[in-house]
DNA sequence: GTATCACCATACACCCCTGTATGGAAAAGT
DNA sequence: ACTTTTCCATACAGGGGTGTATGGTGATAC
């Protein structure tokens, strides 16, 4: 209804939407004109009328990755003053972040598996992130060393949990939130700060 | 030389090997029968000899997968002594363990995001190694909650950084030895130690 | 030395996907 | 009202992939 109610009409980002979702759910090789006009119940014409071909498609699906998941974890370090703040925050992202798509992020990363310039893309906003996260740290007092390897380890821990599709109920994963805070940093979390991000978070899935 | 010198004649093992190596390379939609072929100079009637049909050949290379890879994390872990030994010899399964293939165990896992029953196994397989992993930090002192949580991220980076293919020089790597250790232990390694792991690797990418 | 078997080549039918060319219908412009 | 533009349907050509049916060749058995 807040698009197009029935009178079709698609338009271009009708197209990239169905080509991410078709990515997240079946993976790259998946996204075929065929299989999204089925989708889109429409037929294939409409395709080659807002796009030339799909290479054009993919590199739409890649743009708006890049700008969707772009900055979201450099905004959200940037807000953050204390340490403990940085680590949960960063937990957030991966939950209920709306400008953050943990598993579009994903697909997209193994499809970097298959392609070399998506795999160059993937790997620079890695080393960015990473980089972030390292800064983030040192603000907060680490030394730069221990700083990018508690980042590098913060951040591919994050990026595997989500790999493996740890399906652990958040009452489980909020109880172990203080012995992940100490493994990550290597300091203990408040009381009162835990107590409070379990609060916000016991309700989620 | 050592299996078939010229005079082809395949065995059941080279097709799902040329599949396993097509999967690291190209992802589990270019295991082809067709693309195997040429690459075996062989055509297609060969592989419908030994094989009845792709999903045939494509439960061999999960099961080569899960014979190849399946306890080389636990046969490990089971031999050490004390805790820097248990991860130190961690790292160095993913880097020169005959038994033990990083990319194919990648690339299973890539194919898993597809494939139902492909993910039922793979997350079997790294609920055991995070167990085995998690049994070794309490075999050295830890409590259960702990060692949990420190398998977990343990695992899950060493997973993450894979996943990247950080290609960082091993000089690179070993010089945040300590620093790795100390994140993944919350304890000190000692020089001796450093030194003797160092001088083994030093040499290799 | 011939029959059998292991292994592979050839040929066919079928399906699915891409890209292009072209026509049609509805909406928008004037 | 008539033209133009927007958007999609239809139809065609081409390629590539899977299975199956069947024939061929070298090795093995007896």
């Amino acid at each position: 209804m807040a698009t197009h109610p029935a009178t079709h009409k698609l338009a271009r980002s009708d197209w990239t939407q169905a080509a991410i979702d078709m990515l997240i759910a079946n993976g790259i090789d998946a996204v075929q004109i065929t299989r999204l006009a089925n989708h889109l119940k429409v037929t294939r014409g409409s395709f080659y009328w807002h796009f030339t071909d799909r290479s054009e498609l993919l590199n739409a699906v890649l743009d708006e990755w890049r700008e969707h998941n772009g900055n979201a974890i450099k905004t959200t370090l940037n807000n953050v003053d204390s340490l403990s703040e940085a680590i949960l925050e960063f937990f957030a992202v991966w939950v209920d972040n709306p400008r953050f798509s943990p598993a579009l992020d994903q697909s997209i990363r193994d499809w970097a598996q298959l392609d070399k310039q998506v795999f160059e893309n993937v790997g620079a906003e890695d080393q960015q992130r990473i980089r972030h996260i390292s800064q983030c740290y040192q603000r907060f007092g680490f030394e730069p060393q221990e700083a990018l390897v508690r980042a590098r380890v913060l951040y591919f821990a994050q990026i595997g949990y989500y790999a493996m599709h740890m399906e652990e109920p958040m009452q489980d994963r909020l109880a172990l939130l203080q012995q992940y805070y100490t493994a990550f940093t290597g300091r203990k979390l408040r009381a009162t700060v835990t107590a409070s991000f379990i609060k916000r978070f016991e309700g989620k899935s």
